[in-house]
DNA sequence: ACTTGACTTAGAGCGCGCTCGAAGTTCTAA
DNA sequence: TTAGAACTTCGAGCGCGCTCTAAGTCAAGT
């Protein structure tokens, strides 16, 4: 009975630290992971989705308190996914925000390398 | 000879909080403040210009330490301009990949909420 | 003159998300 | 069989970017 991936290439497989990996098993982001007879963790091929939509989760900037309550949410079964729906419907909202806040000052940042160029085009020609 | 900007009129200007205020100049991001004759702060309405770029540094994900380095280069004048040019073309290099993984996950969460929609629907259907 | 509140400095403290260390057990390869 | 790497738990520690506290000074109103 000790089928299953070890923590270390599950890591490598998602990206994670072993030691991150742990961690969220330890703050209910993940359910509590299967062993083997020598009480090693043993992942199975499906964690992997899970995980992922985690990590797409994270670098969208959800708080990992967000992400333990959703990960609450989906143990409690298929009656909590318009509540899980509507969670993820407020991160998008706040995602197209920040998209938006970045395009504008990415704009603004833009504009000042290109003052820049201008500037060393001018210091170049009578400076030098 | 107390004209000026004091340092609670400047942080409602600048959205910053008086402490960030001083925390910025301690670490050398703003220039030293001039001070009236009780060594209260008064920023200059031309200091607001630096204080909103900072801003849009640190929500574009700038460190505080590039930012230091970019205040460093500032102040030592027009010659430090293609180093200043070129730190902020790899910043914008790092927005770019931030807003295309940022749109990348945003669609996966986005497929994630419709399929949610989909399970919705289904269970209503034949479970109520 | 006195109160109230904004300012000053220096340094400590905090919330976040890991990340690491210690001490002990188990697996793997020679 | 034995060395060394990988695993375990538990709790401490860290880097970041502020944020706050304490103790004191200064300014403005009554």
């Amino acid at each position: 009975m000790d089928t299953g991936i070890p923590i270390r290439a599950f890591a490598a497989r998602t990206g994670l630290s072993a030691h991150t990996l742990r961690y969220y098993e330890r703050i209910g982001l993940l359910d509590p992971v299967g062993r083997a007879s020598s009480g090693h963790r043993r992942y199975l091929a499906g964690d992997l989705a899970w995980v992922e939509f985690l990590t797409r989760l994270r670098a969208t900037g959800m708080p990992v308190r967000v992400m333990q309550r959703f990960a609450a949410l989906r143990r409690h079964g298929d009656r909590t996914l318009p509540e899980r729906r509507e969670l993820l419907e407020a991160h998008q909202r706040d995602i197209e925000q920040h998209l938006a806040d970045l395009q504008v000052n990415l704009a603004a940042i833009t504009e000042k390398i290109q003052h820049y160029r201008d500037l060393e085009v001018s210091n170049g020609q009578h400076g030098e």
